[in-house]
DNA sequence: AATTCTAACTAACAAACGTTAGTTTTGTTC
DNA sequence: GAACAAAACTAACGTTTGTTAGTTAGAATT
């Protein structure tokens, strides 16, 4: 029933089935027993592969938030305009989007979920984005490329469209990326009212 | 440590209480000895006011959800352009957040743990209430009041913007609701770019 | 003063939880 | 075919879960 993908070892494998599990129900609605059960095997053999529950968590968050940070670095680095720079971001929002959609759903839902310095590694490495975020719309409106007003409501107009990205996308099945990016940025950008 | 606030019974202190936690943490990570504590009293205690926990969620959700059916009803039922319907929509979502901002959280991020016709009941009724905003938009569209590109991403990007609108308004401390209102309706009918 | 009602209590339940220990099966390498 | 590692198994553990039953203290009503 489980399509394993991409995976190399038995634990990408777990990870894989147990974030799809995340995605529908949320990580404290599924038990070991319920990921066990969509391996085809028992709870208890999990923990040859996997130190917990709580390492699958992280493991699927940190790896995305990674991502993220890699991809947003890169952006702060370059040289383009405040514009090319959010449209940048966009579009890294939905590339992560269409090749971690599991991982971003746990990501979105369940990051409170985690332990210790995970929760407080997340935490930051998140708050470091949306500084950053803030920073692109600033010097956007310094350079007068994006309207003067309210900058806090763009951030989070922009930021929360694209994290719920991943919802929609699946429900829509599957759209063509580039045509999905173009989209999502004349929107963003240019707003609606013709 | 708990304020009551508008509590007229006991029943609704108790949800009122939970649902503050189930915003922390969600509705599974929150037992019912976690709610009682929070009201100060055992956890068998809560039975003598509501009948399991299920009837928490199932009235904290269905409450918002009916609001936001009413709401949108009257929108429908107006003479206004689509335009002003969406602005009245977005004023809507506004509205709700501040005044339902725990029920909204438990609506967003636990519906799926509804049980029965409480779950296939709300998911008509979010299904209705997307199917409205679609027909506002493309009723926007043949009246050459909203671009004509792109009518579902356009819908999804102020969907998600004001669903994720319970998030930012506390963490941004109290807006006044009028200057909100005027700015969200502004980023999100007239963009960002100058 | 007796009764009823409300809302708390203690005690316990069966089920499900994450996890551990020790054992057996399976497939590969010498 | 013996040895080995990988990956499954059974059985059980101590907790926590939502919930039920029966009881009790205090306030309101009769």
């Amino acid at each position: 029933s489980c399509i394993p993908m991409k995976a190399r070892t038995r634990k990408e494998e777990i990870i894989i089935v147990a974030s799809r599990l995340f995605k529908e129900k949320g990580y404290n609605a599924v038990s070991m027993r319920d990921i066990a059960l969509a391996m085809g095997i028992k709870a208890a053999s999990l923990y040859n592969h996997i130190q917990g529950k709580q390492e699958i968590l992280s493991t699927l968050i940190l790896e995305v938030a990674q991502e993220f940070t890699l991809g947003m670095n890169t952006v702060m680095l370059s040289t383009a305009t405040p514009t090319e720079k959010i449209t940048s971001v966009i579009e890294l929002h939905i590339d992560i989007t269409v090749n971690y959609s599991e991982g971003l759903a746990a990501l979105n839902n369940d990051w409170m979920h985690l332990e210790n310095d995970d929760l407080s590694d997340f935490v930051k490495m998140r708050e470091n984005y949306e500084e950053n975020f803030r920073k692109i719309i600033k010097e956007g409106i310094e350079k007068e490329e994006i309207k003067a007003q309210h900058p806090e409501v763009i951030l989070f107009s922009i930021l929360s469209t694209l994290r719920s990205l991943y919802v929609w996308y699946q429900k829509r099945g599957k759209l063509d990326v580039n045509i999905l990016k173009k989209d999502m940025v004349a929107v963003l950008l240019n707003g609606i009212v013709v």
